[in-house]
DNA sequence: GCAAAAGTGTTCCAGATACACCCATGT
DNA sequence: ACATGGGTGTATCTGGAACACTTTTGC
């Protein structure tokens, strides 16, 4: 089967920038690579849009394709067009990037074959393609994000602690907080519910645990 | 000449949002759709990527055959792609934003043989394929910009008085501002200078003119 | 009782807001 | 002299930043 255009046509992909916290850092997904170019280099996941298929909903199946989740946010990041970008044709390519909370990770095992691994943003192998720039945006973007949003509530599963959710913060931003004016603010934006219960952790005194108030939204601040 | 693909490729144009400020309103260049679809329809100007193109090259090359322009503050906006934003095929759009100061507009007097004009924000006729959405996006964006950047700066040319840069401020916002705060706050932004020149403008006290103290760059501010 | 994380208030400073009058010019 | 837009300062409010000790538990 071959499709002719009487003009060039470039292909479209969607690469995902899929971030979670692990081990109090942020962390990205990654694939090695199986062919040329850059064969077994890490990049980020991603494949060609469906000739009907919407651009998300593109960027959607490669997340669930790699991982298996669904239902986690997901926000277009921006469109990488540079002529050369990939030395096999013209590939133009939007980016999304996802938030995972911990809890929703290793739904699914691995993907088909592929080599599949969680990366700390702070200490990325070297990239396929552009990817690196990709990665830096989606990072810049999230960091931005954090101070005028509610986005980071989306990396937190069901219940969690003020001081769970401070460390979120730290590790994205990559930096400490003062506790008592983190939860200050936190508390002025009345967008967790203290659900009464307390989670023992260790020879300390519990953790009261709250919830996201609206999952799946993330709303302005400030 | 024809070419031919494995798997079908959609097409990838951009579409271009050319904002202006003219008679203390925000306003944006339209053309008359030619043909099918949306035929008489206003538009927003755009076309279809060069296999060898810049995305941002695109957008350029747009935007001086439309209007001459050259050298103005260009950004990406978003990138559209529904399966049927277009009838006739596969298009995504890149989409990207203009600033144009209004001592640039009318350089060359109009494109081809098309019919374009400027249009006030606040008073758009109806347009074609989704291109209200991506004006809308465009104008929110640009609104936002103007709280934490010195983007409002792209518009002005090159000596103008403080009313001015006010009037730009309350156009793009819709609102009023407060004279003094508003001056307040852009000489602690240190962005301007003052060119120790005055206009004499009508009966009344002349205006201070100021220049662009970085003209061609936008800054993070707060 | 001791180690370890959870929890809690006040003071201070900077930036935003509200607000009203004089100035320089043309007619 | 008067109409018109240009230009200026102060008081107040609000949100962010700095900062240290008590509480509850497991061992």
């Amino acid at each position: 089967m071959a499709y002719t255009y009487q003009y060039p046509h470039p292909a479209v992909t969607t690469d995902m920038v899929i971030f979670t916290i692990r081990g109090q850092q942020l962390e990205l997904l990654l694939v090695r690579r199986g062919g040329e170019p850059f064969m077994n280099s890490w990049a980020l996941p991603g494949g060609f849009v469906e000739i009907d298929e919407d651009l998300e909903a593109c960027a959607l199946r490669e997340l669930e394709e790699e991982t298996g989740i669904t239902g986690v946010y997901l926000e277009q990041l921006y469109t990488f067009g540079a002529p050369n970008r990939d030395p096999r044709e013209r590939v133009i390519s939007v980016a999304y990037y996802a938030l995972v909370p911990p809890d929703r990770i290793n739904i699914r095992a691995a993907s088909d074959a592929k080599e599949v691994a969680w990366f700390q943003v702070r200490n990325l192998p070297s990239l396929a393609f552009d990817h690196a720039n990709i990665v830096a945006m989606a990072h810049q973007r999230l960091t931005a994000k954090l101070n005028y949003s509610t986005i980071a509530l989306q990396f937190m599963p069901e219940n969690f602690s003020l001081s769970e959710l401070q460390q979120v913060y730290e590790s994205i931003l990559g930096d400490r907080l003062d506790k008592r004016n983190f939860r200050k603010r936190l508390m002025a934006l009345d967008c967790i519910r203290d659900t009464g219960m307390v989670r023992r952790n260790g020879n300390h005194r519990p953790a009261r645990l709250y919830s996201v108030k609206s999952p799946g939204t993330v709303e302005f601040i400030k």
